[in-house]
DNA sequence: CCGTGTATAATTGTATACAGGGATACAATT
DNA sequence: AATTGTATCCCTGTATACAATTATACACGG
């Protein structure tokens, strides 16, 4: 989807940016000074400029005119934000995935569930990283298969938003069982063409993996 | 809020450019050369890339790497999503401000509402320019009270897709008092601090609006 | 000692220059 | 005639240069 950043120089200082935000290198109020950064990362000032005013966009860095870029940050509160706008917007996906999906689509939540499921029933134990990867494909299928472009696109950046954001913060194996279980349900809520179902365990779904966030002590810094 | 750009050129022209997309002059697969519309408005491509790569991240624009950006354009399914996902929102907003308003911001809708009031009730005739513009102050302070730097965020981009895209369209008297009406009921529960139907109400008059914008047969171009 | 004003440095804003990739047109070959 | 190769042009990507604005330091006056 934006993998083109890959190929362009402010691509890339984008994501990095962005990456060290939201991992904490760059702190809040921080100054982001065009100049440093640039030589930090090897580049001219004209790609850094660039990344920080689509970063000013998603709301991760503040411009003041002709003084300068400052780092936003992300709170705990946005945190719980986030989760509480995404319950209900994911439940609306939900709904309107049951309407949409595709076979194909189907098929493919399908296989990513069963990897990982597999993935929880290995002998030598499970890989996060595996894991959270198969969680956000799941969810990545199921806001293309909405068929919306605008729900897809916000929902999309949300998750990312909280994805990096809570890295460090564990996730049980209870938690991870239990998340995949949910999936499982609304996947088979979505087979069965039961939107109303479907949008309530998607919304549901949300709030268990926000409650279990909160349970842990979820702290951002 | 984001009224910096007034005063930075790549802001003005992200700002025209946009304007330009969402009111038809630039339709969709256009190509956006960056020379000629720095030629056009006077300025070089400096500012133009800039505000194309924000254009971009806004969904508005989509860029292939050395190839050019091409406009994505808002189709009219787009708005019926924006609207069913503000319909959502906007109920959580209401809840979230019937929860976090303050006085000051009470006193302000109130306000608000009474110039609207107002306004409909001139003997000379209502002006569309300032109920609209008074509809979408009443939104953004409800936005503001939401406390929710994140959901504020979120509505405030939606808002003005569909504000600036449905410009074409008529609102009728009628449809513009009883949305006032609705917005003072709104505004009574909230003061009653009933989140409950405040949610609720929020949630309809979205949902309203939207039904009187497909029986008017809204179309994108 | 504090505030104000001015000069200077640093940083952002914009324009231009240069390098590289892609599209198009035309020629050459099959 | 069709397809492929190649040269050229145009446009984007990045760097650099220049202009404008703001911050800093220091001197002067109260």
């Amino acid at each position: 989807m934006e993998e083109y950043q890959d190929h362009s120089l402010s691509g890339r200082v984008f994501q990095k940016i962005r990456e060290d935000i939201l991992n904490g290198k760059y702190k809040e109020n921080d100054e982001l000074r065009e100049n440093t950064i640039g030589k930090e990362l090897g580049v001219s000032r004209t790609p850094v400029r660039e990344a920080l005013r689509q970063l000013e966009l998603e709301g991760l860095v503040t411009i003041i005119p002709n003084r300068g870029a400052y780092v936003t940050g992300i709170s705990q509160k946005d945190i719980w934000d986030i989760y509480m706008v995404r319950s209900h917007l994911e439940g609306l996906c939900a709904r309107w995935a049951t309407e949409h999906i595709t076979e194909k689509q189907l098929e493919e939540l399908e296989e990513t569930l069963m990897l990982s499921e597999f993935q929880m029933n290995r002998e030598s134990g499970f890989s996060v990283q595996q894991v959270a990867a198969l969680d956000g494909r799941f969810h990545a299928i199921l806001y293309e298969a909405s068929g919306s472009r605008i729900l897809s696109h916000v929902l999309t950046d949300f998750h990312n938003y909280v994805q990096m954001a809570r890295k460090s913060s564990i996730v049980s194996e209870e938690r991870a069982r239990k998340s995949i279980r949910e999936h499982r349900q609304i996947l088979r809520a979505i087979k069965d063409r039961d939107a109303e179902m479907a949008e309530q365990l998607a919304n549901e779904h949300i709030l268990h993996v926000m409650q279990n966030l909160k349970k842990q002590g979820y702290r951002s810094e």
